[in-house]
DNA sequence: ATATATAGGTATAACGTTAAACCTATAAAA
DNA sequence: TTTTATAGGTTTAACGTTATACCTATATAT
């Protein structure tokens, strides 16, 4: 079924049916509206996207980019889709998208050129980077493309860019004033933050809460591992074979979180008896843990939305408000912290 | 950049292009390939897939679907992407498809139409569907459209459809026989399995190693609940208000499991001290629970690349060797289980 | 010497859609 | 009455690629 075979049995001119289909009415009859939407329905028909995208320039196709991490340091899991972080916005930019008309095409990417080549074999609209540290790969790609583009949890400043981010200094500061309200002094932070703008902030709201509570920094007490899952377990059998008195750890994901706790115990500790843990994302696995992991959330769902939003009102009315977008964090009190007095 | 564009630097017509880029080198010359590819890589020129598509009545599109889950039937989190279940085969899939040059787009259906009009509207060229108990939206459409397409935990009777499961039966079998040799006899089996075969059979499994130790089956040990979070956190609190001498639970999910253990805690039981629970799956979950979870893994990695292998096989060779494909299973013993005397 | 094959191309049309320009009959304005 | 708008179309070309048929010069077989 084509916009011929439509045309045919209508008696019009294909553009006729075109102009119909595209809402163009007032080149269109009343009556013979009518009728070409009743063939229109009686068959099913649906206008061939790539037919169209020859013409339009523009493919409605949205990219959701995942980069390819390296087996070593691997967040557990083979890819990066299998991550509930990405998980967990995947979905509601599945959603958004289809609302409105676009199609999200997947796909993992290890350099560049595979960026370039996708995009220029699709004649893709836009795309969504789905995850912290694309900078390296892409910085040199931008001056290259021209598309719109989403980042999540970038820090570009390339004004081809738009960022969608959270406050990365308040969720670490609440997070750290947290374990000290619950009467924590020995704190620990839990990233491999330098030379990574989005941990730096992270790190500084670390020690603004150390320093609102006059507690000294204390370097030995930053224990720089990946925020992954086997990062967290070697932070959590580090503090654990150690003689520093930690008593609590702040991470920069929950799923670092997670690997504390269980190398924490690998290595004799209670938790939160003898150490108490805050996350920051506030994924769906924090709830399966014992105990359940308190958090940072950075409400991963509605930054997804606003993600794909963000773009697709870049591609309708070219000019827009806003170019980076923060989410709100918020403390998510759950059991992984105790008082200590 | 276009093959035009292409022709016109190398002083020869398009076709020549074209035919050095698929590959037809019998009909070019080499010095001409030769000079043809090197314009192309200085260029970095990708042919445009949307006109191929037009021509070639083949989009390289696959479809990724995942239904539409009402909300009070949720499996724990907005849409199925999140679920872990999901997230550790689309990245595989993903993969799969992405090494031999196909494009997966992804989708959330609620209706049968919502397929139909994607696969017109893309001339999509197969779908895998990516979740248990589509058969009902499906079965009739499945007669509508003859693309090649791969069910993962279907029970489709349907040539045009592959199949991808585990040996359902034997899966549920081993778990079963798993709680049996650790002293069990009062075992409950958690699932809404009637009128749903997959886990019609896992039933059957469960009652196959009852039978086998000479043990009687007691419909009341039949907790029917949905196989998800919610219905896992429902089955525990059930059975830890119960007075039904239950110690040990076969599941036929993982994320049920993890559910359960939720559920029978707030019931004041304790896991697996009081209450031995299996899952079902293995997905990355099992490893953040306190205990870990003991459970029938069924490989998801290979199972999706199977399932991604499949389809491509029967897209490339028009012949299938095979029609349903079936991982096997295998106990991984972690913690959530107690030998009982 | 003639016929035939082959290597290495080219020209044309087609895939399904839309933008742009054009046509024509009637209605409204001058 | 003549001019001008407008409503309701149609025609043509183009998007980037490939299948098909065709061309021509040389090499080989008879």
């Amino acid at each position: 079924m084509t916009l011929k075979d439509i045309a045919a049995e209508a008696g019009v001119s294909t553009m006729t049916v075109s102009n119909v289909i595209n809402g163009k009415h007032n080149r269109v009859s009343k009556s013979t509206v009518e009728k070409i939407n009743k063939i229109i329905t009686k068959n099913n028909y649906v206008p061939n996207q790539s037919a169209r995208s020859l013409t339009a320039k523009s493919s409605k196709i949205i990219a959701l980019i995942v980069p390819v991490i390296e087996k070593t340091a691997t967040t557990h899991g083979t890819t990066l889709f299998e991550n509930p972080y990405v998980g967990s916005m995947l979905g509601e930019i599945e959603r958004t998208l289809r609302e409105n008309g676009y199609y999200p095409m997947i796909r993992s990417v290890a350099k560049q050129t595979d960026i370039l080549t996708l995009f220029h074999t699709w004649n893709v609209d836009g795309a969504i980077f789905l995850y912290p540290s694309f900078d390296e790969i892409i910085d040199s790609l931008i001056e290259q493309i021209s598309l719109p583009m989403v980042f999540i949890d970038s820090s570009s400043q390339n004004p081809n860019v738009m960022n969608i981010g959270c406050d990365n200094e308040k969720g670490m500061f609440l997070s750290t004033r947290y374990l000290i309200t619950h009467g924590h002094r020995n704190i620990a932070f839990i990233a491999d933050y330098k030379n990574n703008p989005l941990l730096e902030q992270r790190f500084l709201g670390y020690k603004r809460a150390l320093e609102e509570s006059k507690i000294a920094f204390n370097s030995s007490f930053v224990i720089e591992n990946s925020p992954t899952y086997e990062g967290g377990i070697k932070a959590g059998t580090t503090i654990a074979s150690s003689k520093i008195p930690i008593t609590g750890a702040v991470t920069t994901a929950d799923i670092c979180a997670i690997g504390m706790i269980e190398g924490a115990r690998l290595g004799g500790m209670r938790i939160p008896a003898d150490l108490s843990i805050v996350g920051f994302d506030d994924i769906l696995p924090c709830l399966y843990t014992s105990p359940k992991l308190t958090t940072v959330s950075q409400n991963l769902h509605k930054k997804a939305s606003l993600a794909a939003n963000l773009l697709i009102e870049r591609l309708t009315t070219k000019k827009v408000k806003q170019n980076k977008i923060l989410v709100d964090v918020n403390m998510i009190e759950r059991q992984s912290v105790i008082d200590i007095e």
